[in-house]
Formats: C-alpha cells, sequence, structure tokens
DNA sequence: CACATCAGCTTGTACCAACAAGTTGAGCAG
DNA sequence: CTGCTCAACTTGTTGGTACAAGCTGATGTG
C-alpha cells in the first residue's frame, strides 16, 4: 500500500459513503468547509477530491447550493426493435416509447441541406461534400435533454421521396413514408461507440462534467445501397441500449420489470 | 456572449489547435510554463484549462514527460457475428479477430465461484446470493489493456456442464463445449451502456482522465432458461461495438477500408 | 400581507508560493 | 567507450489568499 496523495484519500472515504449510502441519490453532500475540518485538509485538497468524483459522475456541484449525488434514471432503448423492419409502429418510435414509461416526451425538428462529412459519405456511399438532406432532432423527456437525433439522405433519394425536404415532423414517420413509395429499408447496421461529450454536446444536452456520450450511428440499406444514416448522441447516464437476438421466448414470460 | 473565465478561454484556444491539426496525434503540447506565458496567466490557470481537455479526453499527461495529445485506434467489434448462432467459428472469437487485423492478442483466465449480485441474479433468474461460476477474462491487444470479460452461469448447469468449472481456458470455447453437451444457446439478451470507470476498472484497464467504458451485457438463453450472463467492460477510446441486422448485401460488396 | 433588501451561506475563479517526484540529457569518472 | 551522477527540465501535490457570483432565509418597509 504506497502512500495516495491526500486529494485522493478524501475522493475515497467520499466514494465510499455514497456507493454505501450514507449520502443516497439526491443528498447534499456537507460543504467545502465542513469537508476542510474534516479532513483536516485546504480547500484546494478537497475541491481537488470533490472533482475527482464529479469527473467519475458520482456527483455535481453548483454555486451557491453544493455539491449533491447524482441521481440515475436510465431510459432503456430497445434498437433490435425501434424500428422493427417486419412490423414498423405508427409514428415515431421516441414518443411511443416514451408515453409508454409514463413519461411525457418533447421534440423539435430541423431539416436543412448539408454537405456531406467525410463519416456520413463514407456510410452513405456518396462523395465528401456532396449534398444531403439533414433532418436533425433534438429531444426531451419530462424537459430534460435526452438525445439528439442527425438522419442524412443522400440527395438522389430526393427526387423519389420529395417529401423528405419538408420542414417539422412527417407524421406518419420517414419510414413508414418512403416503404410507401417503394423505398424498402431491408437492414441496417448499427455502430455503437463512446466519449466524453464535445463542448457543444455537453451545452445541447445539459451535461456536467463526469458524464460520457453514447453515439448510436444506424445507416440503414434498400436492396442496392444505403438509403440513410442517422447518428444519435444520447446521454450516457440516462440511456442504455439493448437488442434482442434469436429466440427469446424464455426471456419474455417473466419480464422483470 | 458572455465573458468565459480564463482557464476555459485557455482549454478553448487549445482544443482548436488540437482539433485543427497544429498539435496531431501523439504530439507533445507546450509546457505549463511556456503556456503561462503565451495566456498570461497563473499556473493554476493553464492547469485547469488543461486538465478541462483531459477531462474530454482529448489530452493526457504524465510526470516529467507533459502533455500530449490522445491518439485513437478503435478495434471494432462485430456483436452481432461475435458468436454466430448458427455458424461458431473455432477457439475464441477475440483472438481470431485480433490475429486478423494484425495485431497480438494476449488474454489471461481466472474462474472462480462467486455469489451473484442483483444485477447477474436478474439476469440469470436465481435468487441473489446464490453460487455461480464466475470466469473472469483481462484481455490485452500488443499488450494494451484492452478488456475484462466476466460470463457467470447458473449454480444447476454444472452439473451438466462440469468442465465449467475447470480453471484456464476451454480450448474448443465454452460455446462449442456447451452445445456439445446439448446445452443450445437459440437467443441472446444484449444490453449496452457507458459511464466513467470505477477506481477498479482505471486501474485494470490502465485508464486516464477522460475515457469512458462501454458496458456490454450479453444474457444468454436456451429454450428454457438463461444459461450466461457476460459483462464484458471496454475501454471506450480503443473500442467500437456493431450490429448487423437484416439484409446487408449492399454493403458488403465494396467494404470501406 | 406583499415585496424588496441584504447578510450569510454556498461554490467558482484566479493568483501566489513551495516542495515532491518523474524524466532526460550533459558531463564526468572509470 | 561505458556507466554513473546530477542538474535542469517536466508535472504532481498542498498549502495559502482574495474576490466574484449564485442561492436562501431573515428582516424590514410599504
Amino acid at each position: 500500500m504506497t502512500k495516495q496523495p491526500k486529494y485522493h484519500q478524501v475522493a475515497d472515504v467520499l466514494r465510499r459513503d455514497v456507493v454505501g449510502g450514507t449520502y443516497p441519490p439526491g443528498a447534499r453532500l456537507p460543504s467545502e468547509s465542513e469537508l476542510q475540518e474534516r479532513f483536516v485538509a485546504s480547500r484546494n485538497t478537497v475541491r481537488a477530491g470533490l472533482k475527482l468524483l464529479a469527473s467519475e459522475g458520482l456527483i455535481s456541484s453548483s454555486q451557491g447550493l453544493g455539491y449533491e449525488v447524482r441521481k440515475h434514471e436510465v431510459f432503456e432503448l430497445n434498437a433490435s426493435r425501434f424500428e422493427n423492419l417486419t412490423f414498423p409502429q405508427n409514428g415515431d418510435a421516441f414518443s411511443t416509447d416514451v408515453t409508454n414509461a409514463g413519461r411525457r416526451p418533447h421534440q423539435t425538428f430541423r431539416v436543412e441541406l448539408a454537405p456531406a462529412s467525410e463519416y456520413i459519405a463514407q456510410r452513405l456511399k456518396v462523395a465528401v461534400g456532396d449534398t444531403s438532406v439533414l433532418r436533425f432532432c433534438h429531444r426531451f423527456v419530462d424537459d430534460v435533454p435526452w438525445s439528439t437525433q442527425a438522419t442524412q439522405y443522400p440527395e438522389w433519394l430526393v427526387t423519389k421521396a420529395p417529401r423528405l425536404t419538408e420542414p417539422g415532423d412527417i407524421a406518419e414517420g420517414t419510414t413508414r413514408y418512403m416503404t410507401g413509395l417503394g423505398i424498402e429499408q431491408i437492414g441496417y447496421y448499427d455502430e455503437i461507440a463512446t466519449r466524453m461529450p464535445t463542448p457543444d454536446e455537453a451545452r445541447l444536452l445539459e451535461i456536467g462534467a463526469g458524464v460520457p456520450v453514447l453515439l448510436w450511428t444506424r445507416t440503414g440499406y434498400s436492396q442496392e445501397r444505403p438509403i440513410r444514416c442517422t447518428v444519435t448522441t444520447f446521454r450516457g447516464d440516462l440511456n442504455r441500449m439493448n437488442y434482442e437476438i434469436g429466440d427469446l421466448s424464455a426471456r419474455t414470460e417473466s419480464e422483470p420489470q
């Protein structure tokens, strides 16, 4: 056991208190000056310890109020059912899922023409900088920012599906709209990654320190070629994804919660 | 545009330099004292700015060496093919995947009996605290810690598949071994989440500040009930997962990269 | 009672100083 | 030339001070 720096010890003790339940989720921690007395340390040292816990996502602080233990209520997203290839539901999946969970959904839309980034171009199989239709969506649950979603469609699709450039939501859902036009999405390729948010993402999703984002990229394919690429950015502390693959009849009989 | 704190400005300028390529991945940043002169700020202020960038995962620092720009080389894991239900490959999937990528895999095994946590118990449909077989695996790529994997099997399985309690690897792969005994995994339920690492995880995976972990839980099912639960913890900066769902014949013809 | 003010708490920012500890390369002893 | 020592760099830790800024409840005024 090598000697650890004092601010590290402060963090360790407080972490044990937090995970042990001494300070339950939502509770307020002692103030910095109280912790100075408790640990016989300078304010800087106590703050370093608290900052460590904040960067682990355990606590958050606000000026004038103090430090409090983060509470996590995760929202589960079933990615393999999200837009079922065989049974597309009516309307958009987000609103129905959230409403079913007894929460209040809210979303804002924005549509624009944007050049394809390298990331998008590679997936849509178009050239970098080519025009694409960008449908951007900012989603809230009970007025808390939840995720952003940016779907880009290749330019050649617009002639077949002109309503894609319409501002605002497409009532019956874009997938269903396109299916009605004979543009059928018969498969998709999902990529999942995580990282810390960029300053822009942190602002949009109101993310504090110590909360990563979950990145979900879904590229949809027709028989011939990719027809859309959706990048969803989730707040990592509020979301979880799942996939159901194969026969899960043994699972569904007594669904936990 | 409200006035931003000075350490924030420091971070903004350096961030622009980093993402803009002034300091390419792997490059060393100017020392703290040089940055003090450049920004006309105290050492603490400069350090606060650098710490902000570190917590975003952009840079890392080491005592005596300085700050350097993080380089990301991600390893892609195909979760839907990882242990294909219809075509199980020989040996374990990790080693073959890594070797195919031209890298050198390495892994250590540990087997023990452990009580089921609430998380595990719920998924294996056993009581909390029930004995389970824990097969733990620590994986490296080119000697860099990559992921940890903990698979737990319910106790009732051991009578049917006694080799599960053997220490060390099971050469032909546990899935194939169990299939040979008539215990067939016909479906699985995947859950994906992200968060900052616990101190233990940070130590095992040698994770610095600003790097989240990607958590992948796979619960495997036979016709009747769950037969295993695997929790994999990835370094978020080095790994990405993907799922192929439906017909993707349009994708595979000219695979990018 | 309604409402504005303010004292007293909280955290946030910015500075200074000093020493510890890790790394590297110059330079000296053998 | 080899190998060791050490000075001079780097970041890490800990202490201090001062003031800014956000929040809350008590207080006093209309």
